[in-house]
DNA sequence: CGCTATTATTTGATGACTCAACTACCATAG
DNA sequence: CTATGGTAGTTGAGTCATCAAATAATAGCG
């Protein structure tokens, strides 16, 4: 993890978790997520998720939108510019997985340590996908 | 990681950097190391050790003596109330460690994860000793 | 010996997170 | 309608790490 976030820090000026918020909001209904449900999804307190999108709004690669039916939620959106960030960020992150656990191990034992990783609580954050041709999310 | 720590705080008033410094001081000769050995073990800069030790120095549980050999160098030594408290943190450790990784897979599995994760780049940290009936450093 | 480079450590500033407290809003039961 | 309780989000204070710079000592080369 920690050479992930260098590589991506140093090439792209993102942090993990900002990278995290890019590729998860990318992947949601129409690039937006509620704060909260981010929240979960990064492992992050809600105010932590406040101080991470007050960066990510402020460089242009998120917006917001207010819910309509609920005055208390605001959307976190993708915007066009988030969208080409995080194409660009995913060959990098691509790189450092394939060059970090993918050339380590045979496509098997990617899936058993995966398939153990799994078995773990909280262990459903393991990407097998992202360690070797994948590239995750790279629409 | 996050339950290990939250269980030794809770139990212990130990951060995880503070039990395995513990644990690392005990095991070394004389129970002592120097302060930037012990930064490369815990994989933090020598600013952190620093912090760190203050924290554990000011309750007792180190203490530091010099080095006749190099004026430079400042050696960190467990106390005796150090190695109690490690004993005490350890059986919290290894319970938490049984629980979240342990009961969920067979000694096999273990093995075979241990093995797989031994493989990656830096995965010499993870014991898979503590994770079933092994009492890390309960001595 | 004297100079330079390297090593061990500490300090100050900063960053990213947490927790606790607060605001604002929604839902429901009377 | 109104009080109660739960949910979404922000803010302020504190924690734990980092980096960069400073200090002090050692090592080795001329």
């Amino acid at each position: 993890m920690r050479a992930v976030e260098a590589r991506l820090r140093a090439e792209h000026r993102l942090s993990a978790n900002d990278f995290e918020t890019l590729l998860h909001l990318s992947r949601a209904e129409h690039g937006a997520m509620r704060r909260i449900d981010l929240a979960e999804r990064l492992r992050l307190t809600p105010s932590g998720v406040t101080r991470l999108l007050d960066g990510l709004e402020e460089v242009g690669l998120t917006g917001r939108r207010d819910c309509p039916a609920d005055a208390r939620v605001t959307y976190s959106v993708i915007t066009a510019r988030g969208r080409k960030m995080l194409r660009l960020a995913s060959c990098t992150h691509a790189a450092v997985c394939e060059e970090l656990i993918g050339s380590h191990l045979s496509p098997t034992e990617l899936e058993e340590l995966s398939d153990l990783l799994g078995r773990l609580p909280g262990g459903d954050d393991f990407d097998a996908e992202c360690c070797s041709a994948g590239t995750a999310a790279t629409g």
